[in-house]
DNA sequence: CAACCGTGGAG
DNA sequence: TCTCCAAGGTT
């Protein structure tokens, strides 16, 4: 394994040379605007985020301006992001932040991850990104590329492994500011150019000393990854569910909502689920609306 | 802990 | 066309 000081300084030069312009990397963001941010960038792409957290941005600029709105108005904003359950929950996230810390967003990792859909990765990208603590910072960037650089390997374990954790704490520079844009670094490279699927080695700042290419970049061991299944699974029956909602002015007649979807059993159990899950509103007389 | 939870674009 | 997968979290 390469000492951590041989991958530093090429990683931070290739970074502030090849780094993306993203608004919530501007030197005068607010935590607001990272955790926000960070809870869309969970499993989906930069550019589709972009224009959605602009609108989020002007919308609520603060947590105590989204928690004044309903979570229904979260999930309409949320627009076709996925996981729609992320808007519900940045919108509990903001209730908190204002009934129970004043209003400000929490700096420590602890304190964020108390908070509902902030996970391991999202305190420690928070807490390192917002307020520049010496945060271990674990992504499936990051993960990849440790893999390789580091490891050797084509792609890392399934899940998140121990091991992985304290590789990335023992890669984190000692001085707080540095660790903090080592952290970003390894992100950028891992989205821009050790990427998964056609890793762009040419251009990578530490390919001379990449461990998986000194080996001879072998193919990835172990079983293949079973991509999710989509057609007629109840994400897909959900997700036609709420997209109508969220495209409806007010309430909507539960037989145009079932219209959406064949299967009788199916639509009921997603329709009932979704309501179990906060993200449709049972209203009198068989209607349905997003939750006031 | 494995399974579930959306969506759309690149290769 | 179709597979893969993108700054994960929760149960």
């Amino acid at each position: 394994m390469p000492a951590p000081e041989l991958l530093h300084t090429p990683v931070l030069e290739w970074y502030a040379a090849s780094r993306r312009d993203l608004p919530w990397r501007r030197p005068q963001r607010s935590p607001w605007e990272v955790l926000v941010s960070e809870v869309m960038l969970q499993q989906t792409p930069v550019v589709r985020v972009l224009p959605v957290w602009e609108r989020w941005m002007t919308l609520w600029p603060t947590p105590s301006r989204l928690a004044d709105a309903s979570p229904g108005e979260a999930v309409r904003e949320w627009g076709r992001l996925g996981y729609p359950r992320r808007a519900l929950r940045l919108h509990a996230a903001a209730v908190a932040i204002r009934d129970l810390h004043g209003g400000r967003v929490p700096g420590d990792e602890a304190t964020l991850r108390t908070l509902p859909g902030i996970g391991e990765y999202t305190a420690a990208a928070v807490a390192a990104f917002a307020f520049g603590a010496r945060a271990t910072v674990v992504d499936t960037n990051v993960r990849r590329v440790h893999a390789r650089a580091v490891t050797g390997t084509a792609l890392p374990a399934p899940s998140l492994t121990r091991a992985e954790v304290d590789l990335a704490t023992s890669l984190l520079p000692e001085d707080d500011a540095e660790a903090a844009t080592w952290n970003v670094a390894v992100m950028e490279l891992g989205a821009l150019v050790c990427t998964a699927r056609a890793p762009r080695c040419p251009a990578c700042p530490v390919a001379d000393r990449c461990a998986w290419r000194l080996a001879g970049s072998p193919a990835h061991e172990g079983p293949p990854r079973r991509g999710q299944a989509w057609e007629g699974t109840d994400r897909q029956c959900r997700g036609r569910m709420v997209q109508l909602l969220r495209d409806a002015d007010g309430p909507v007649a539960g037989t145009r909502l079932r219209a959406v979807w064949p299967d009788e059993g199916q639509r009921d159990r997603c329709l009932d689920a979704l309501v179990a899950d906060g993200l449709v509103e049972p209203l009198a007389g068989d209607r349905f609306r997003l939750p006031a």
